[in-house]
DNA sequence: GGACACATGTAATCGGTTACATGATTAC
DNA sequence: GTAATCATGTAACCGATTACATGTGTCC
């Protein structure tokens, strides 16, 4: 998800400011999604102002810097919707888990073994933040949208998981030796 | 994965040229994590020949223009290894489909369904393209971990899959209606 | 006194895509 | 003749990250 979409699908379910989109994001279920920093966020809600897909109040608390609280226009409603009946693309899935998994002959044991520990706590740390989202402490008032997002990504991540805990064994055999790299070559 | 890892995990299982890494990586396993353009690849080439990563050698072929074959080198090798070995990071995942799942009731409901059925065709090219790599077409010759990495992919996939088809009627009861923007707009 | 949360913004840089430029051969 | 496959490469551009710049209030 690019940035713009990101901002127009927070902004789509209530007012906020750029600081408040990235922690939404960070937090949240988008959270599956992206990670958009202030470098983006900033100069892409500058952006949407002139083109007049959200608006901008500013609002003063006392002892805090004055914060801009954006708000979604009609227009800006209408090209966030328009741009999700476009036709898809294809999920785009980075995984540098899998990579080590794939090439785990080369890789030392320890090192497999430190990732299929990372990997584990990962999907530990995904199941966690939809199990928060279910029990309803979550910033989205009752979406049945997220609740149906919410259910798939359990799903696909405890199978993930589960996956991880049965096989975790058959990746560390073939996993290389401990044999570092010098050793290696002192052993040649 | 960036270029340059993708170009070394190419090269880590054989020689190849630029134009090769690019069919390998859409075709094989490895497509599931990247798509490389022509304008990364090959400058990515040119400047890990000049870091001494990899080495070339040009083959004249008879009726075609003349290839690039690169070979991986020792230090290549090296940093390959040393690469996979350091810490992962979080995996990411880009999904247009999740996007408009969440935000379903704003959707009209046709394109809520196309959305559904692209991604259960998604999901099922993908499973055949883990299939073919079972039956042992593919380019690598019997690799445990790309195996591991199969199965894992087969059940993940297939398991989403079937989230889809049991789950699609309860997506396209909370899409939104049929009615279009200019008829909503209309009707106020 | 220092770290951290709040809050916005810019500039340098990076990694990558798209489009362009070139050119032979084969199949329809 | 024209489209497709093989094959390499450059240049313009784009989106995003990182680091920097600035400043207040609160907690330890």
């Amino acid at each position: 998800m690019n940035t713009k979409t990101l901002c127009l699908a927070n902004l789509s379910t209530q007012d906020a400011s750029g600081y408040e989109i990235k922690k939404l994001s960070q937090e949240g279920i988008f959270s599956h999604f992206v990670d958009a920093s202030f470098g983006s966020i900033y100069p892409a809600l500058s952006r949407m102002e002139q083109e007049g897909l959200v608006s901008v109040r500013e609002e003063f608390q006392s002892g805090k810097p004055p914060s801009k609280i954006y708000s979604i226009t009609e227009l800006g409603r209408d090209e966030f919707a328009t741009s999700l009946s476009a036709p898809i693309k294809d999920d785009v899935h980075k995984s540098e888990f899998l990579l080590i998994a794939m090439f785990a002959p080369i890789v030392p044991r320890h090192a497999v073994a430190k990732a299929l520990q990372m990997q584990k706590d990962y999907y530990r740390r995904e199941l966690e933040n939809i199990a928060e989202h279910n029990s309803g402490e979550g910033d989205c008032p009752d979406s049945p949208g997220a609740d149906w997002v919410a259910s798939y990504g359990q799903r696909v991540l405890q199978n993930a998981l589960d996956y991880l805990r049965e096989n975790s064994d058959r990746l560390l055999e073939i996993a290389g030796s401990e044999m570092t790299e010098q050793m290696a070559e002192a052993a040649e």
